[in-house]
RNA sequence: CGCGGGAUGGAGCAGUUCGGUAGCUCGUCGGGCUCAUAACCCGAAGGUCGUAGGUUCAAAUCCUACUCCCGCAA
């Protein structure tokens, strides 16, 4: 595959395994990915990770403010394939038919299921119990193409976001390139998705972060973990965002508003949920770093905390 | 110049209003108790109080500048 002429579209961290690869085993002729971002509270300009590692190996990188309008320069190109992973933007049709072996995407979930820019996060907040890697080929709407190959990968107790998207990128290059031949010899199969089964994991609103307590343990749970390492999930208490970083479920039953702190100890803050209760174990007071429990409890009062409210 | 909080032994915090010998809860190390322990008792080590200047007899504390960290907003 050393002559085929790729074009890699892409942004966050999770598909650096994969432009690696590709690299390798293929002439990456040029990355694309989302502007430079002005980030953070000094407006520092930071490079996308794909930006990165394409300027590491003295690859060609375009940046579209937005591709719909912006893509006769790709085209002008004229890739043998263009394969994306978590670029961030929809790309338009012209590009879409212009490749001889067409367009594929490496999406992590197995659709039809958690269609979207946030299938990881979401996998977890609804409670998956497992999801995975599927390398599709891409049509004008948004994760509907036709699939080709897939990879489950069990969700566990203890996995967040963070180890989930690990395990997912550790599945998704062997995929990727184990699939690849089959695509340009034109032997792969391709499936259609069942658009009745097909469930849809939108971006992380700032609303979906907050934790509501008159939730089942379980939700809140699935919420925290779902949202760890990014961006958190938060609750407020005493007008200040509070946020929870790992929690426990813990059985026992209170008769007291959703939110209550009935404990504080090592084990955890024990907050009343809406069929229980939960042990938070890990998280953050604004203007702090992340902590855990132990921490918190050596540096704070108990009384001061207890039966106190999370909103 | 987007708004705000913060920096104090290895960790998490108090002390700053109103300058006057640096403290709490842990951790670590040593010893004791115990069948045993992450439990309990006794003891010890460990801090130029973010950096640089200034005011003062005296600065963690007051003044000025800077660095770094964090929450929000984009």
């Amino acid at each position: 595959m050393k002559n085929l002429k790729v074009i890699f579209m892409g942004t966050p961290e999770f598909c650096v395994p994969i432009l690696e690869s590709l690299i390798k085993e293929c002439d990456v002729i040029a990355v694309v990915t989302k502007p430079d971002k002005e980030v953070g509270r000094k407006k520092e300009i930071v490079y996308s990770p794909i930006k990165k590692v394409a300027l590491n190996n003295n690859i060609k990188v375009i940046q579209p403010i937005k591709i719909r309008n912006e893509y006769q320069e790709i085209l002008d190109l004229k890739p043998d394939i263009i394969i994306t992973c978590a670029y961030g933007q929809i790309i338009p049709e012209v590009i879409l038919n212009a490749p001889k072996y067409g367009c594929i995407n490496v999406h992590a979930s197995l659709l039809p299921k958690l269609r979207g820019g946030a299938p990881i996060h979401k996998a977890i907040i609804y409670g998956y119990d497992k999801t995975g890697i599927t390398i599709m080929y891409m049509d004008k709407g948004m994760d509907t193409g036709d699939m080709i190959s897939k990879v489950e990968v069990v969700i566990e107790d203890n996995d967040t976001t963070e180890t989930l998207h690990n395990k997912l990128q550790k599945v998704a290059v062997p995929l990727l390139m184990d699939t690849l031949p089959s695509i340009i010899a034109g032997t792969n199969k391709r499936e259609k998705q069942n658009n009745d089964e097909a469930t849809y994991a939108y971006n992380v609103s700032r609303e979906e972060e907050h934790v509501d307590f008159n939730s089942t343990s379980k939700e809140i749970f699935n919420k925290i973990r779902g949202l760890n390492s990014w961006p958190g999930a938060y609750a407020i208490l005493d007008d200040k965002n509070v946020k929870l970083w790992m929690c426990k479920i813990n059985g026992k039953v209170y008769d007291k508003t959703p939110g209550t702190i009935v404990n504080l100890s090592k084990e955890g803050m024990e907050v009343v949920t809406k069929d229980g209760s939960i042990l938070i174990t890990e998280l953050q007071l604004p203007g702090k770093k992340k902590m855990s429990i132990k921490d918190f409890v050596n540096g704070n009062k108990r009384e001061d905390y207890l039966n106190k409210l999370f909103k």
